[in-house]
RNA sequence: GUGGAUGUAGCUUAGUUGGUUAAAGCGCCGGUUUGUGGCACCGGAGACCGUGGGUUCGAGUCCCAUCUUCCACCCCA
């Protein structure tokens, strides 16, 4: 295939017989969200480059060498948006959001671009749904996210994840802990990895997650940043925990949790799996206090959480998690003849009116094929349409399933099959009691 | 960006030490008395063997390059 008739590299599409499993996904998730008082916000795909650069932060991966960036034809710097905390951020104070009612509570679903390699759960255009809230600062408001998000996982059926909280401290308490840290891996300095070597001048708190034996190693015997947090700090995660453990929610402190991108502090979180590949984390997230105020905006407390679409649609498909099948073809109408086209073709506009799937020949096919594709498409009911059920006003309607057929006037069609419809309904309901009783 | 594996019809694969028109199953289309789907049988369409070079009388098979996909590192959702 030339390159030209290929998806780009990174990239995915879904496709009719799965896509009804995203949208059922994403629904669910902004079903629950809204318990919590979260409302969806669309921003745009693109921003102007600083709004990433200079709030995810020029020393990360991300903003380095991952983003998307090119010239608009005004010769602005525009980037696809790696992330959506940024653009919401930037939307909240620009529309005003943040000056009404607080908290203020957003969420999102949406595709994210990173320039990066693509593997197992890693895409170059990945979707996102996220949320933030503005103007809680009390530790109440990150149990709560993390409330939200473990709801998530665990509605949509997903198992064996474990939670991971840490703290990060406020730039007062991280700098005399960067600090302490630097000095601690200075002297092991020559053991450390190349990596790291250079981790050590640039952000050494990431080098407690490097996955390398002799780092993590040495990792181990670092100072932990929960011995460095300032009194506020200290409190506050001490709440967070309080509230967690109060909503009988289990969680670990894993002091190695760090996030990539600067503008966090105080709690973090991810919720991982071992079921993704080597991309263990599902959900990521925590509280970014100072970001608004950096952005131009008024100094305002906020937290949230962004959730990786793919990697969790990876781990229901890998779980054999099952999701409600997609709607079927209601009724298929098979015609022959041109006036029995011509009425099939009535039939299903009927239906449809009726708020029914109604499918009929566009192929010039003959009966038995119509039926044929019928069976395929996994239509729940047929008619079949001559000059016979024309001239007396009769059709049977066919149930695809047990064969059975049942006689009904041409023009009652629809009601026809409301009743069906409800019989069978009414059918799997008593059955449902019976075994309940035999249960 | 670094490393390892991969690439033959829509899908899953076969293709012997390089040798004529590249094979099968599934799927698709059609047929088996122009009035009935699922089963069976029959037939058909569909592949420049990822792409570009090279070696050779001859390459799906060998060599080089390049791209894709997959997996890992880095990093993140």
């Amino acid at each position: 295939m030339a390159e030209i008739n290929r998806a780009v590299k990174g990239t995915n599409d879904i496709l009719p017989d799965k896509s009804h499993n995203y949208r059922f996904v994403e629904e669910k998730m902004l079903e629950i969200a809204a318990l919590y008082g979260f409302r969806e916000i669309r921003v745009p795909v693109f921003e102007h480059t600083e709004v990433f650069s200079r709030n995810v932060g020029e020393d990360t991966d991300v903003v380095q060498k991952e983003m998307y960036t090119f010239s608009d034809k005004g010769g602005r710097s525009i980037t696809l948006r790696p992330e959506l905390t940024a653009g919401v951020v930037r939307s909240v104070i620009e529309k005003g959001v943040i000056a009404g009612a607080l908290p203020a509570k957003v969420c999102y679903i949406g595709g994210c671009y990173r320039y990066e390699k693509p593997q197992a759960g890693r895409l170059r255009e990945f979707h996102q749904f996220g949320v933030e809230c503005f103007g809680a600062g009390d530790p109440a408001a990150d149990a709560e996210i993390i409330a939200l998000a473990r709801q998530i996982l665990l509605t949509l059926g997903v198992k064996g994840i474990s939670l991971k909280i840490n703290s990060i401290g406020c730039e007062k308490c991280r700098k005399d802990y960067v600090a302490a840290l630097k000095n601690y891996f200075e002297g092991h300095k020559e053991e450390l990895c190349d990596t790291c070597k250079d981790r050590l001048e640039r952000n050494p708190m990431r080098i407690l997650d490097c996955k390398s034996p002799v780092c993590s190693k040495i990792a181990a015997g670092a100072p932990v940043i929960t011995d460095y947090l300032c009194d506020d700090c200290k409190e506050h995660f001490a709440s967070v925990k309080e509230n967690l453990t109060a909503q009988g929610i289990i969680f670990e402190v894993d002091p190695h949790i760090v996030r990539g991108l600067d503008y966090y502090n105080k709690t973090v979180f991810e919720f991982v799996s071992g079921d993704i590949g080597a991309q263990s984390t599902v959900c990521g997230g925590g509280r970014y206090d100072g970001l608004v105020a950096k952005m131009g905006g008024k100094d305002t407390p906020a937290l949230g959480f962004g959730l990786g679409i793919e990697r969790l649609m990876l781990l229901l498909e890998n779980m054999n998690v099952q999701l409600p099948e997609d709607r079927k073809c209601d009724l298929y109408v098979a015609a022959m003849g041109g006036s029995a086209k011509l009425a099939a073709g009535k039939i299903c506009a009927e239906m449809r009116n009726e708020g029914f799937e109604a499918l009929c020949d566009l192929c010039g096919r003959g009966l038995k094929a119509q039926l044929k594709y019928a069976d395929k498409i996994g239509a729940k009911y047929s008619v079949v349409l001559g000059d016979d059920e024309l001239n007396c006003g009769k059709v049977k309607i066919k149930d695809m399933k047990t064969g059975d057929e049942h006689e009904c006037d041409i023009t009652a069609i629809p009601d026809k099959i409301t009743d069906l419809n409800l019989k069978a309904a009414l059918g799997s309901l008593e059955e449902s009691v019976l075994n309940g009783e035999k249960a």
